[in-house]
DNA sequence: CTATTTTACGCAAACGATACCGGTATAAGT
DNA sequence: ACTTATACCGGTATCGTTTGCGTAAAATAG
């Protein structure tokens, strides 16, 4: 079954008209008569007529929608990036295509490849956790695709980028830790292939190292599937917690590895602080309410969202080629709670 | 600035033909020498060649893509739908383009209206709270759009419709209630205007009834905005604790309504379930996280977002109009879990 | 009253892909 | 030698809309 739509052309046979004069009437263009201009737009009110986008898009070269490539929709920091970038798209006339890469490569291959078969105007994308490679972006880029990478970002230049200081996010919270008197702190962070993890990282330990904290490599640990499986968390938990040095703290570097770090420890029976503190980065609305209230690093999602759309939609409807490109980073917030709460002193 | 992609023309202009002959190659025709659909085929593939979908739209009159309606994406019941929608469509090559209402009526009006206009194929939506008249919806339907109800169902029949047993859900959560020993048990439910309100103060009601307790029509309290203001449920909250018989228990009819409630409880010192007990309905998937761990009611949300879209693909893809319209109904799961739990014999 | 301008509209091409309707060339059959 | 078949390919309309160009009729100028 179809939907059947009408045309310019049915106003045009119901009034004698030329499409040509039709669609000038409805254009509101100086070459019409304002007695054809009434009649026509009379008609196209009472029957409803709106133009057909895709003869449109057909014509213009142009689609006025935008993809946007995340790795799942149920995340928290996710869905509240797309409401932004909704509520920019829909003041500017824009639609919203959403594909999810599933932290998968090949998936964020053939997502990308669709969008841009599907004749989108722009993509705002987030690289999957198994994503090493960026030349399959740089290429869809090069050809011409506009693009705007965000949170986790691409590592050339010449593209519009918004992220967040993952680098001060990390120091900030290890830092907390350290003052509440935790020593050894694990980190468990997202893929090692992804910008947000290198930085977070690195602010990790660069906060350990400023705080005269030796640093032991096998406390930290990567999630190639970004902690999206149980298990994977899991097991990375149960191999820190039998460590001859058994971490007293965690730091976990993303939405999933935040609750599944928190899951693993109801499971076990691990106390948190009291044997671990955990500090996790997390878009969750509902930290506050978990057993124990959550410390968390928050990121803007919805502003990161509408900045990426805005940054987007400018590019789209410039007329000469972007030469300069933004590199937008804002600043996340530390919400300090039970689950990293001072260790009473030895 | 503009992504420009290979066309049939480029092709039959390099090679000499003409445009049907490249489209007939690459469609793999019978009637096309295998030397010449060897030369084409190739160039294709090496200038990576895509047919416009666009221009595909615009003559097959179907745009591949559906469009889905929700009140807001960043909810896990919706969010866990839309990835079973998505999953459905990938498999049969349509794309979503998805709109949130935000649960105001005039912008279900007008997202409804822009999917229209952006020619999808056919349309899976859940109403919002404000939602009374269907009229809109109705219109659309009868014009000829492919529509899927789902969830929060629309009350006329000719129309496939996908949801849970909400009546059952909530008598079994209610009766879960009387069991541990409550016997005021409150209902903040929904907006009095959606379908599964009405069956979900049903199944509350019946449940009372069954175990001979009076049903205080007090104790069932509406939000008009979904819960998706605090304030709204704050204010019901604290409107029922004044009450001369306060409610020991509450039945919270939604994801955002069951979190917003716990998050009352915790700024007013009201301990869960000691003071009140709790059962929510809720697809978040750490509620058993939380302080104290939540009894909840759960859908299968990914399911019914896959039925829905087989659902609606099926009648899209249908020859002859649809005239057998199904409604399906899923069962629910009740987790009983600290938030409800047996209250001490007085 | 003729010449020129203005008004108000129609015609047709274009966007990309498809499909019907042809057409030509070679080969086979009578 | 003529028809017929078959293989292979091109021309063109079509989808809905916009837009440059052309032009009749009406209005104005001279």
């Amino acid at each position: 079954m179809k939907f059947e739509a009408i045309t310019i052309k049915d106003i045009a046979k119901a009034l004698g008209l030329s499409t040509s004069t039709v669609s000038r009437a409805l254009r509101d263009s100086y070459e019409i008569s304002p007695e054809t201009k009434e009649k026509v737009l009379l008609y196209a009110k009472e029957n409803n007529y709106r133009p057909n986008p895709i003869a449109l898009s057909l014509k213009e070269k142009r689609s006025s929608s935008i993809g946007v490539l995340v790795c799942e929709i149920a995340n928290s920091f996710f869905s509240q990036a797309i409401n932004g970038i909704e509520s920019v798209a829909q003041e500017k006339g824009y639609n919203v295509i959403i594909v999810q890469s599933k932290e998968d490569f090949e998936k964020e291959v053939s997502s990308l490849q669709y969008l841009a078969s599907r004749s989108v105007d722009g993509i705002i994308f987030s690289v999957s956790a198994e994503t090493a490679d960026f030349s399959h972006v740089q290429q869809l880029h090069n050809r011409g695709m506009n693009m705007v990478s965000f949170d986790r970002v691409v590592d050339f230049q010449d593209i519009h980028k918004v992220s967040v200081d993952n680098y001060k996010a990390a120091y900030e919270a290890t830092t907390h830790f350290i003052k509440n008197g935790f020593t050894n702190i694990a980190c468990i962070a997202n893929s090692a292939y992804l910008s947000i993890t290198k930085e977070r990282v690195e602010g990790y330990t660069a906060a350990l190292r400023d705080h005269n904290i030796k640093l032991d490599p096998n406390n930290i640990y990567y999630c190639l599937h970004g902690g999206l499986i149980y298990e994977e968390v899991a097991d990375i938990m149960s191999q820190a917690m039998k460590a001859k040095q058994k971490p007293d703290a965690v730091l976990a570097c993303s939405d999933k590895i935040t609750t599944n770090v928190m899951r693993y420890c109801q499971q076990e029976n691990i106390s948190i602080p009291k044997q671990v503190g955990l500090v996790g980065f997390s878009n969750l609305d509902l930290t506050d309410l978990l057993a124990p209230s959550l410390s968390v690093v928050s990121q803007p999602a919805y502003e990161m969202g509408r900045i990426a759309a805005e940054l987007l939609i400018k590019q789209i409807e410039s007329k000469r080629p972007v030469k300069e490109f933004e590199d937008v980073v804002l600043a996340t917030e530390l919400h300090q709670r039970a689950s990293s709460e001072k260790k009473a002193k030895l």
